[in-house]
DNA sequence: AATGAATGAGGGTTCATTCAT
DNA sequence: GATGAATGAACCCTCATTCAT
């Protein structure tokens, strides 16, 4: 065990051994089935192959958590981010053009969840939704619909604003959503095991994605009359 | 038994019936298949399952596939579409603007993919890539690179009749994919099983998307001059 | 289908090649299974195997044997030699040394039994006794016993003419037995796929064996004070 | 459960319970298992039913072998005797003649192998041998050509004394192989079903075999000039 | 609390047997 | 009679879960 790890990891008195590991335990098993869960499925993974890359025994594994699907669920909601509202705070204070809010809303969201290993909770979400539709159900109250409704408030801003024109505000939010969910999916499947296919570069993913978003493929300002009505 | 199943399938001498069932049983084994490895994976999926939706007994699904890692195989092979050649034809012998060009794309590929049980596959490779490698290779292979060149030829066509302006046009196939594959996702997962969330409807998530892709979000045209250069 | 096959094998008008057939189908069979069983073991082989090697389809196989259990019994009451009586009526007319009438027998068991195809269900007997008790009582009857009679009847001849020095008359009989039966072990068992080891030539076999029971290994007939007892 | 298991078995600090067990394990398992597939076959036994000899349930047994066919290798390696350097140690110290000699050994063999359930294996490997030419060829080596090693050691320690009288040695070795093999058969398959043909009483037995061994059937001595030249 | 041996229900696969053709 | 598609009981093996240590 290296050394830092004997060493209490957020302030406060360093505590023995024994009882420093006993109190993470729960985090190193939920990290090693996240792991697991998002790189082959809830059913084919194995409960003792997440207790042995979480360092314990198949034991302990059902000592915190009384079966494989109860571990499944705390994985879920220890991976969604709860941090909706300081997020909603950071963009009612942002101060600038919409566009560069939308810019930094997603390189925020990349930083913070994109980049991490949760981002592994959304491949799971999807692969699994079906076989647990409370969970499917938990999420999208929980994580979507917060999404949703940032999104939404940023669009709405920039429409209220004079700076983006939008047809249709409902379905407009996808057009955030889908690119950033496209990358992480294929972070999470192809990507992970197709070397030759997708090493995507998430920083030039993201800026192409930016740029198309705002300004659209077409050249001229006169096709914007070809633009559909709001079908509301 | 539908009567139409009682009249001989392409002219010529009826067949026994027990012989047009030997020959309709792989099918209807890989569309029970295809149903559920999409709604549960493949490995909560049981084998007895595949066999009783296609309305025969579990000893018969080995009669026409020697074991269930076959049958996905043989899933995936089936429902991988092999009509880029053709597609390619008509998008080559397609006179118009490109940007309606992209819109009749997507609707052929909604109409004869999307809106089909085929799309389910989509999410099955996504969510069973890393289980099985040598399948995901294939798919990238016979479905990803055709896709994308097919996406390439359009956006290129577009650069080069002075339609568009794509900055990166490597990235930007994905600003075409991602919204596809989103769609397809929430069907098959949490549009599938959270209705109260997601009953999207496609011809207007389709319009929308499109309405984005071509003329972005920003009101024109004093925002080009933020559009980043090409980092290729 | 070689010509041979058309003509009526045993005397009579040759029949037409159908119902020739007919006739021979369940020897076809019996040979198969006879080869099957000895080879890989009853639970081994499997039916479709059977039909397969006899030339017909695997229902076929029980329009003439109504269950794998009761082909089993039918190849080893085809297997056993019904001659017993015969052989006895060769060997009460034997003129000659008993030595000599001992060759001739193993003789003519070799040339009859051992060297045929029929050899096999010896091993299958030994093989499949437990599992059959039925059946391992039925050939000790109709086989062991007959045949320990008539080695019984040589050695008895051989000891009232003063030829044969015996002193348990009861158990010697298994010297004249053992060495057959080890040949057809070794023949249809480690001979048969372990060819480094053991192609023991038959007939040298055979002379060495006789050759050691006539006279034994010791060399001075003085060590014949030696002998032990008829324990009887 | 004993009084004597919740001993020590070897001095030293006494086990807990389990582990004693564990180590117990595959030795109880792989007695059960020489039992069961010597009494049925290999094919025939199912893995519950060696569990179940064994006081465990079906899945313990994978605990300690990982297939079927692995335990199967496993009872053959178990039952092989090692012993044949230690065996031939004794011969080469044996004093005496080499009549005695010859009884010497098989009185060693029965009371070491013959006697003891061990003595099993010889039948399972006749029966198995063609499903598993690879235990067949190492049984070949490791125990066939070590034994015909050691028989042909005190044959031509006879010889060379001026004791035994032997034509064909090669051959002659089956003259002791013979008898030894045909009782362990008798014993385990026929012997072992058909209770009023065959309770073999090996030491009459071992007796009357090495009688005829030693001196033939043949009243000495006029006969001898009928012997066989040795066919090499 | 932690372990890991043990369990046994469950799932993939085989194959003897049936039966419509 | 002959076929071979279909069946489903039975078998091998896995793995979530338990519990004695």
């Amino acid at each position: 065990m290296p050394i830092s790890r004997l060493i209490a990891p957020r302030g406060g008195v360093p505590l023995a051994k024994r009882e420093r590991r006993k109190e993470a335990r729960p985090g190193e098993l939920l990290d090693a089935a996240l792991d697991l869960f998002v790189e082959k499925g809830f059913a084919a993974t194995r409960s003792e192959e997440v207790a042995a890359r979480a360092g314990v025994s198949k034991g302990t594994l059902f000592l915190y958590f009384p079966s494989k699907e109860e571990l499944f669920k705390a994985v879920v909601r220890e991976n969604i981010s709860g941090r909706f509202q300081e997020w909603r705070q950071e963009l009612e204070d942002f101060e600038g053009g919409s566009a560069d809010m939308l810019r930094y809303c997603l390189k925020v969201w990349w930083d913070r969840v994109g980049a991490t290993k949760a981002s592994g909770i959304n491949k799971l979400i999807i692969s699994e939704a079906r076989n647990f539709p409370d969970i499917a159900a938990f999420y999208q109250d929980e994580v979507i619909k917060p999404v949703q409704a940032l999104i939404r408030l940023i669009l709405q801003r920039g429409v209220d604003r004079g700076e983006f024109h939008i047809v249709d505000l409902d379905y407009a939010m996808f057009s955030v959503m889908a690119p950033m969910i496209f990358l992480i999916m294929m972070k999470h499947s192809l990507g992970a095991c197709v070397p030759q296919g997708y090493p995507i570069d998430p920083e030039r993913y993201i800026a192409s994605q930016m740029d198309t978003l705002l300004h659209g493929l077409c050249v001229r300002p006169e096709d914007n009359k070809t633009r559909s009505r709001d079908p509301k």
